[in-house]
DNA sequence: GGCCGGGGCATTTTT
DNA sequence: TGCCCCGGCC
């Protein structure tokens, strides 16, 4: 532990000793933060206190995993699976699913991503008869999801004048119904959207004093990263399980708070000293990352914020290079000139592509950048737009799959029960939603017993709505003997869903083919890696549960090998750091946004916002603004944002001085997109099939050796890298190595299903 | 059930 | 300007 701790610096290791109480870190950009959080949880863990007792929330799974992972190296793995960290959504929906029944849900209950439920929303709206001009499902489905994240249940709703009075005067007096059939179907149909996984796990503690009370026992200890981004049921929620023991470490910072659009309340950052009186607060100031000239610049900027907790961020690297300020006469100059000036420092300065981010207030921006960038070959690779998850015909598969684990899933079944075409047209469809509306219950309901409810349909049309039931039920008994590899093969053979796809000859259908096939890899990594570990998690509900919380970010395959210059909104690049950053389209009424010209707050944020992008660089912030831009068909002159006047002039270098060259027309490798494979029919089902999984734990007995094993051995796994076999135990089927990676501490691993082949 | 064209519209998006 | 959604038509 000593040696751990000499790692961090004095502030560093104060933070990261006391955990008698509340405390709060503010760390400021580039200030260690994960490390802080990291050692604070192995000096616990040193200190004798069981993982099973610490309660770790992020707001991304990466977070979660990277810091899982640093702590399995100092810990061990076993140690750190056993630790509650992860995303406040998935730790949530692991208790809710566990006592699901205090709520009246079933522990399988499906999760509704944002796209289901502005589809649930707008279909009710369209029910409603009402104008989707005046109540916009968008509008009304944040207007949820800011009522939810504010404790307000549909009951709590229709009571609450305030908000009542206030939808008459926007015209949109019925928008408490809207709330309180959304929730109503949610429920029927088993379903919980993201803020349900909040909302329902504050209600499941608030009304359950012993559960409470067990979760209390339970997590001794509860830290939360990035405490500016919660909102009100988080900071509820956290509130309740620390009432009474107090060990509650949050660390954020202010300065950093970009999500208020989303419902995260800085308020509770800023005020966490009034709710916890008794709290310690530790400051996290100085920044490892950037050149003093960067962080000068940074405190000038937020300097300019009335909102927010003093403090003085500062680096001992070197000095650096003053900010440079590019104006440009139009957009297109703009993307010409970042591509040269790109081209023009690494030839120079010895720059990998790697080495330099674009950033931008818009994602419509990137655009401009991505066809100067492609004209003088300099690779790229824009991050943002539709998640894996998100993407048709993988949203499709997983349909199939969440009626198999829930049928009563509206959405899911909606957007399958006539993909592919099977004759259930929309009038057959509206009449089982009246009829479920009616009775109050799922459309599954009403679908597998027609004639319960006097369904109006021809006999041809029950005959086709038996069939896509009998189609759903195969499925649903297969999944019992099936892990979801062989269930998804299974699901997409017999539906035909690749075939469908075969008949569409264009690049995106080549596409949406490679897409099925990625999905098809990662649900044979899913399976296969955790029967390696001896995890018996591999059926469709456990799949289901890990990916509804997965993002773009998470599938994301880190390949280091590749070289490229990186795109993305400011938003997305919150955490990360690169030697060069551009920040561009710096004009009034696009950074700052428009749409906050006259709000302080807003301009305070969208202030944070900058901050933030300028916090990422390392060595080099170059800021462009172009005097006139094409915005929404015209072409407009622009004026230069605000926030070069919030930095002090002191720390930047101004346009004139700053020389444009032609680029030269060297190739430099632009890496082409690897083309699709094809995948035959049959190919998921017949080949490939994996073993079934023994469960059998009886048997400890170590040995020395197994097979060609021996204790000792340095191995080198498919995944996991070097590592030294340190046990064998087990029988046969149930032979296990426990072997120390390098890079990940120790794993466990089923003999029988382990990737690795014997170094020395 | 699928395709085409017109109209409306257009921040940011950790789960 | 460009995209997405809806509605109408085949």
């Amino acid at each position: 532990m000593e040696q751990l701790l000499q790692q961090l610096s004095k502030s560093q290791q104060e933070a990261v000793l006391y955990n008698e109480g509340p405390s709060l870190i503010i760390a400021g950009a580039g200030s260690g933060k994960t490390r802080v959080l990291t050692y604070k949880i192995a000096y616990l863990l040193k200190n004798g206190i069981s993982p099973y007792n610490i309660l770790a929330l992020t707001f991304t799974n990466k977070a979660a995993r990277e810091m899982k992972s640093r702590i399995a190296q100092i810990m061990g793995e076993d140690i750190a699976r056993r630790l509650w960290m992860g995303t406040f959504h998935s730790l949530f929906s692991r208790i809710l699913r566990r006592n699901s029944d205090k709520i009246g849900f079933r522990s399988d209950f499906t999760v509704y991503d944002s796209q289901d439920s502005r589809n649930l929303i707008k279909a009710i709206i369209k029910e409603c008869c009402l104008d989707d001009k005046i109540y916009k499902p968008s509008t009304i489905q944040s207007h949820i999801s800011r009522v939810k994240n504010a404790l307000i249940t549909p009951k709590n709703y229709t009571l609450d004048r305030n908000l009542i009075e206030m939808d008459n005067q926007l015209k949109r007096g019925r928008t408490h119904e809207i709330y309180t059939t959304y929730w109503n179907r949610c429920k029927t149909s088993e379903v919980m959207d993201f803020d349900d996984l909040l909302l329902y796990t504050y209600l499941l503690f608030d009304g359950h004093r012993e559960i409470l009370e067990q979760y209390r026992n339970q997590f001794r200890f509860i830290m939360v990263d990035e405490y500016q981004d919660t909102n009100q049921v988080q900071h509820a929620i956290v509130r309740l399980l620390a009432a009474d023991h107090r060990r509650v470490c949050v660390v954020g910072d202010d300065a950093q708070s970009i999500y208020s659009f989303r419902g995260a309340y800085i308020g509770n950052i800023l005020n966490f000293r009034e709710t916890y009186p008794e709290s310690k607060l530790f400051k996290l100031e100085q920044n490892y990352r950037s050149t003093q000239m960067i962080v000068n610049a940074a405190n000038s900027l937020i300097r300019k914020n009335k909102e927010q907790i003093y403090k003085t961020v500062y680096s001992e690297k070197i000095q650096g290079e003053k900010i440079k300020v590019i104006r440009t006469y139009s957009d297109y100059e703009e993307g010409y000139n970042v591509a040269s000036l790109i081209t023009e420092m690494r030839m120079l300065r010895q720059y990998e592509y790697k080495d330099f981010v674009i950033l931008y207030r818009t994602n419509a921006q990137s655009r401009i950048f991505e066809e100067a960038l492609r004209k003088i070959n300099i690779p790229y690779k824009i991050y943002g737009g539709l998640s894996f998850y998100q993407r048709k015909e993988i949203k499709d598969v997983i349909a199939y799959m969440r009626l198999v684990i829930n049928p009563n899933d509206e959405e899911a079944l909606k957007r399958i029960i006539n993909y592919p075409a099977r004759g259930i047209g929309d009038t057959t469809l509206n009449k089982i939603i009246a009829a479920a509306g009616i009775h109050g219950v799922s459309l599954w309901e009403i679908l597998s017993n027609p004639q319960d409810y006097n369904l109006n349909i021809n006999s041809g049309t029950a005959r086709k709505l038996s069939g896509f039931k009998e189609l759903i039920n195969s499925f649903r008994e297969n999944n019992t003997s099936m892990n979801v590899y062989e269930l998804g093969g299974s699901i997409i053979e017999t539906v035909g869903l690749l075939s469908e796809l075969y008949e569409d000859k264009t690049p995106e259908g080549l596409s949406h083919i490679q897409n099925i096939n990625e999905l098809m890899n990662s649900l044979y990594t899913f399976v296969s890696s955790r029967m390696e570990e001896g995890n018996t998690n591999i059926y469709t509900g456990d799949f289901l549960a890990e990916i509804s919380l997965l993002t773009d970010q998470d599938t994301d395959k880190e390949n280091e090998n590749v070289n490229y210059v990186t795109m993305m909104t400011i938003h997305s690049a919150k955490g990360l750091e690169f030697k060069n950053v551009f920040v561009v389209g710096l004009e009034e009424n696009l950074f700052p946004s428009e749409r906050n010209r006259d709000k302080p707050k807003e301009m305070e944020e969208e202030r944070r916002l900058f901050y933030v992008a300028i916090t990422r660089a390392e060595e080099n912030v170059i800021l462009t603004y172009a005097k006139n831009r094409f915005s929404k068909g015209e072409f407009i002159t622009t004026n230069p944002s605000r926030f070069i006047n919030d930095i002090d002039p002191e720390y930047l270098h101004l346009p004139s001085d700053f020389s444009f060259k032609k680029p030269n027309n060297k190739i430099f490798g632009f890496e082409s997109d690897p083309r699709p494979n094809f995948v035959q029919p049959g190919y998921y089902t017949n080949q490939r099939k994996l073993a079934q999984i023994e469960t059998d734990k009886s048997d400890l007995i170590t040995h020395h050796s197994i097979g060609n094993l021996t204790v000792g051995n340095t191995v080198k796994h498919e995944r996991f890298g070097i590592g030294k076999i340190i046990e064998l135990s087990g029988e046969k089927e149930n032979a296990k190595a426990v072997i120390k990676f390098e890079a990940l501490g120790t794993k466990q691993l089923l003999l029988k299903f382990a990737k690795f082949e014997i170094v020395k």
